[in-house]
RNA sequence: GGGGCUGUAGCUUAGCAUGGUGGAGCACCCGGCUGAUAACCGGGAGGUCACCGGUCCGAAUCCGGUCAGCCCCA
């Protein structure tokens, strides 16, 4: 019995069963595995000297995986699987899950039908964090189901968990770790702010909620202190800020101007006078912007007391001429550059808005309205005060939340930070470690992303995360934990769960004051988990300390996540170790729907893994992510996973199932190449070693799809060109043959070869026909993928071999031109080249030739003609009514050889005629074709006339062909003999009594008999009827 | 608004760093082959190489701009 359960009975090479469905195949080799255990045998370290560290980048199992995830983890799973063959050991080859973080809170929400923050207070975090942390694993036997069924050989049973107490401890020594070094410290910062939800949200949070929307757009006055009627006009979207302005923002560089319109002036930027104002105006006086800073206003909305220090004109680089009036009017609490002028000139900021995205200041005549809500309010005021130059309505991109749909606010909050923009250096020489593929990203978005890298706002009002680690006590000392024992020894007990609500009770005296210390409320953004996985996988620093846990050798993932996971691992790693996170970034792009669109749950046009993998099989769906670069975006649509299929897998087996077929018959066992002797079985050896080596260039660079393609190619030469060319050697009657058995061995070589090729690529099937060329052997996942050898490669062969291929195109083509079919025989074949071609060249191909001579010919022995005529625009007016005569004169041949003769100029009758004037032009002698290379300038000329003796020859194999047919038909073995009985007209007589010897041998007759009467198969032969009948003996 | 990637036959793609008549495969049509047969071979048709401009004797390729699609940032 072997790995598929299949009695071999006698047979050496298993027989392939062409019922059997590639699905079927994966199966079977999949339950081979399992129960073998191949994949952790094959991993085994003591097989291995060096080690390719992975690390996988964990999923949340709330969803189900789509297709795109079987890309990664094809892609994954290939290039491991590869690695081992190279000799490495793969070291963390286990799986990962993500736990934590908002969109599993978000479905929870979902689940319970909660809208707001207070719906889960009320509720209950403990129950709450329970629902999260059950529901993560919603799908994992989905997941695991994927896995297996594709084929990645991941360890699962030893998966990293992002929300165990060694994974978060891990995490809060990192915390700790840079709290020291003052890299994590508290800020008050503006932040996008959800009003509804009440927490800041993330920037790729903020990013997914972008609308196009009209927002009010309006010019508000404000008036110079001391002046009547002298006013800064400012622009702005948010009406709802003026109450809280506190300065104005001009530009130093611009030049502004002053105008009057009616009686009111105004001062706005020169270059946007135009485009802001629409009424008659006068210039009456320019300024540099410099000169405008310090000036006092007074604010147009006054309800709320401010310091004294406020109301003057500052600058500020951000103020552009692009829209607006080059005069910005700031509130310091709603707007990232705003705050950054309030901290600048050390003012107490005004926040008349609550957590809720209410006025929450008395005086306000707003109090309690929803700050979007107010601004037709606050416009119509400043209209009625006559403050408000023009007021239209702007259309732009607003961010709004992505769960919720409210506007978000710019808002100030209280948020912990890593200070990333104190080593942007180090992010910068720490990419240039890494191999980015493709390359364009490591510059390109990754780099231009890092370069301008902000602190990371780590903090989240939110319950179901890894809790901030930090104790504050009334007087701002802040401690920071960097493990749970550090903690429970301040506490004077155990705590068994890190999580939220159990650690929010958890307070201690404070060590420098006595107060009391109270944590932080936040949890940390769940990227900093998953950023945390090179070292938080491994309790790293409490376990696993012998050495530094980065750089990881190879991690993949989708696009979106360069900004993601990539983005928080290179940032955690350059700010603990100093180092990159990992040396090779494989990036790859979506699957695309079958129509080229983006596949999203709304559209309703997700394709789950599952269902790719049940249609197709594993080894075609994971071919089809390698039909062009995986970070392409990729449509996929069916005829292209099944052409990748047949192309490759299709062809592969049948070239196995012909090999098994003849080798058993012949009793061939593969020893080595020793006896190999022919040339086109060297040159096939030949092509899998010059081609083997490009496909390991191609894979050690990662470009698995280039890899591929030449495994494809080498399938292709094997198919169509060797076992087309060499297939009846392999019915060579005598079994031991030299020439028979060295194209066994050859065969059998390039079949092997290609299966440990592609045995990352479609483990299955290079499975099954790699252990079916081997009996005995456990798997090809063992074997080494080595440099091939360099003296198999024989370059002078392969350059011969496809000159032979272009002179057989060529020969196709002009039997084709002449009208006679490939089984008929003709009488002679001419090659010409103008380099000198050996008769071994074509040995190959002559069978394929089928002609009775083949020769090759010099430049002098072509069968042409060469026939002159007068180019009469350029003779005729020189010769004029004598030209008809040098026509005539060039009918003889006598005279053509004169003027072929001449190579400057042409005489005729004593006058000088331009060597132009004679075209001079080629004809094929009348018995032949010719067809002619483009690339090469090879002729072949092919003899057109047959005789009888050629056409009942024909005739013979065209009687050859249809016993063949019938003997398939009645399903007859190779070696089973027949008697045949026919009935034809006298050509068909003669052709079989001319030609009874050759026939009997191809098709295994013991006898041939003409009879008058016949129940036979009747057929047609290019008009001829011919019956016949055959029986076997 | 800023940045990145992509655009080659109906479809999937090669060629592009280093300019020299754009190659394949699938599908289609015609013909052929037939002890690999749900294969195979030959031929045909099908391209303003997204568009516009520049450099050059010569541009799919280099440069500039435009458009479209996707992604990222704001």
């Amino acid at each position: 019995m072997n790995p598929y359960g299949v009695e071999m009975s006698g047979k050496y090479y298993l027989e392939h069963d062409t019922n059997l469905t590639l699905r079927d195949i994966s199966d079977r080799i999949r339950k081979y595995w399992i129960e073998k255990d191949i994949s952790n045998k094959v991993n085994n370290p003591d097989r291995f000297s060096k080690t390719f560290k992975f690390l996988e980048g964990p999923p949340t199992a709330n969803g189900r995986p789509h297709v795109g995830h079987a890309l990664t983890r094809t892609v994954k799973d290939t290039v491991l699987r590869y690695k081992n063959m190279r000799g490495f050991y793969i070291d963390r080859r286990n799986a990962g899950w993500d736990c934590h973080g908002l969109p599993v809170e978000l479905e929870a929400e979902k689940h319970f039908g909660f809208k707001t923050k207070k719906d889960i207070e009320d509720f209950g975090i403990e129950e709450f964090n329970d629902y999260c942390k059950t529901s993560i694993f919603n799908y994992i036997n989905e997941w695991h189901e994927v896995d297996n069924l594709l084929g990645f050989w991941i360890d699962q049973d030893k998966a990293y968990i992002t929300m165990t107490r060694e994974y978060m401890e891990s995490e809060w020594w990192a915390l700790k770790t840079l709290f020291k070094e003052g890299l994590l410290y508290k800020d008050y910062r503006i932040s996008p702010y959800c009003p509804r939800c009440e927490t800041s949200l993330s920037s790729h949070e903020v990013a997914q909620g972008y609308k196009e929307v009209k927002d009010p757009s309006i010019y508000v006055k404000f008036r110079l202190k001391g002046e009547t009627n002298r006013y800064f006009l400012a622009w702005t979207t948010t009406p709802w800020t003026i109450p809280s302005n506190m300065f104005l923002a001009v530009n130093e560089n611009f030049t502004y101007e002053l105008i009057k319109i009616g009686e009111d002036e105004y001062i706005l930027a020169k270059e946007r006078v135009t485009s802001v104002i629409q009424d008659e105006y006068q210039v009456i006086g320019e300024m540099s912007g410099r000169e405008l800073v310090g000036i006092k206003y007074e604010r147009p909305i006054d309800f709320l007391d401010i310091s004294e220090d406020s109301c003057y004109v500052v600058s500020a680089n951000h103020v552009t001429l692009e829209d607006g009036t080059g005069i910005v009017h700031t509130s310091p609490a709603f707007g990232v550059d705003d705050f950054q002028i309030g901290k600048l000139h050390n003012i107490k900021i005004l926040n008349p808005v609550g957590l809720n995205g209410k006025f929450n200041d008395e005086k306000l005549p707003w109090y309690e309205k929803f700050v979007k809500e107010a601004d037709i309010d606050i416009i119509k005021y400043l209209k009625e005060k006559k403050l408000l130059y023009k007021s239209t309505k702007i259309s732009h991109t607003y961010p709004f939340c992505y769960r919720c749909g409210t506007t978000l606010l710019y808002y100030p909050v209280d948020a912990w930070f890593i200070g990333v923009s104190k080593v942007r250096e180090d992010l910068i020489n720490n990419n240039n470690k890494i191999n980015w593929i493709p390359g364009h990203l490591k510059e390109g978005r990754f780099g231009n992303f890092i370069s301008e890298a902000k602190d990371w706002n780590l903090s989240r009002n939110r319950y179901w995360g890894n809790p901030l680690p930090v104790w504050v006590c009334p007087n701002n000392h802040q401690f920071c934990m960097g493990s749970a024992s550090e903690l429970e020894s301040l506490y004077g007990q155990p705590i068994e769960d890190l999580h939220r609500p159990f650690i929010d009770s958890v307070k201690f005296k404070c060590p420098e004051c006595a107060e009391t210390c109270r944590r932080e409320p936040f949890v940390i953004d769940t990227w900093f988990d998953s950023g945390s996985a090179p070292f938080a996988a491994l309790h790293y620093p409490f376990e696993n300390n012998q050495s530094i846990p980065v750089p990881v050798d190879f991690i993949t993932e989708g696009i979106d996540q360069t900004r993601g996971w990539f983005y928080s691992l290179h940032v955690i790693s350059s700010l603990l170790f100093k180092k990159n996170a990992y040396n090779n970034a494989f990036v790859v792009e979506f699957i695309l729907d079958s129509e080229g669109r983006k596949m999203s749950k709304s559209k309703g046009n997700s394709v789950f893994a599952l269902d790719l993998i049940n249609q197709y099989g594993p080894d075609s769906s994971r071919l089809f992510f390698f039909n062009g670069p995986p970070w392409k975006p990729k449509p996929l649509s069916p005829k292209i996973v099944q052409e990748i299929s047949t192309k490759t897998i299709g062809t592969f087996v049948n070239l196995y199932s012909f090999f098994a077929s003849n080798a058993n018959l012949d009793e061939f066992q593969f020893k080595d190449l020793s006896n190999v002797s022919n040339r086109i079985d060297k040159w096939l050896i030949s092509v899998v070693n010059s081609i083997g080596n490009k496909y390991l260039e191609c894979m050690d660079s990662y470009d698995i799809h280039d890899g591929l393609k030449h495994i494809m190619g080498l399938i292709d030469l094997t198919s169509n060109f060797y076992l087309r060319l060499s297939r009846r050697r392999f019915w060579d009657d005598e079994t031991d043959s030299e020439s028979k058995q060295g194209a066994y061995s050859a065969f059998f070589y390039a079949l092997r070869e290609i299966a440990r090729m592609l045995a990352p690529l479609a483990p299955f099937t290079s499975d099954y026909i790699y252990m079916a060329l081997n009996p005995g052997s456990e798997s090809v996942h063992f074997e080494n993928l080595e440099p091939y050898d360099e003296k198999l490669i024989d370059n002078k062969l392969e350059n011969e071999m496809s000159i032979a291929m272009e002179i057989l195109e060529l020969a196709r083509r002009a039997r084709q031109s002449a009208n006679i079919k490939g089984r008929k025989p003709v009488e002679e074949i001419l090659i010409y080249c103008k380099d000198d071609l050996q008769d071994s060249y074509i040995e190959p191909i002559r069978d394929e030739l089928n002609a009775h001579n083949i020769k090759f010919i010099k430049y002098n022995e072509r069968p042409i003609n060469l026939k002159a005529s007068v180019n009469k625009t350029v003779a005729a007016p020189i010769l004029k009514e004598k030209v008809s005569k040098f026509e005539n004169y060039l009918q003889s041949s006598e005279n053509l050889k004169k003027v072929f003769a001449e190579t400057n100029s042409h005489h005729f009758e004593g006058i000088e005629l331009p060597i132009n004037s004679v075209n001079i032009t080629e004809v094929v002698n009348d018995s032949y074709l010719m067809e002619r290379s483009d690339r090469s300038s090879i002729e072949v000329y092919i003899n057109k006339n047959i005789n009888r003796e050629l056409e009942l020859e024909g005739l013979s194999r065209e009687i050859i062909r249809r016993i063949q047919v019938m003997r398939k038909e009645a399903l007859l073995q190779y070696n089973d003999e027949i008697t045949i009985s026919y009935l034809g007209d006298s050509d068909i007589d003669e052709a079989i009594e001319i030609h009874k010897e050759k026939i009997s041998s191809e098709v295994q007759a013991k006898s041939i008999t003409k009879v008058v009467n016949i129940e036979g198969r009747n057929w047609d032969i290019d008009g001829r009827n011919l019956s016949i009948r055959i029986e076997k003996f």
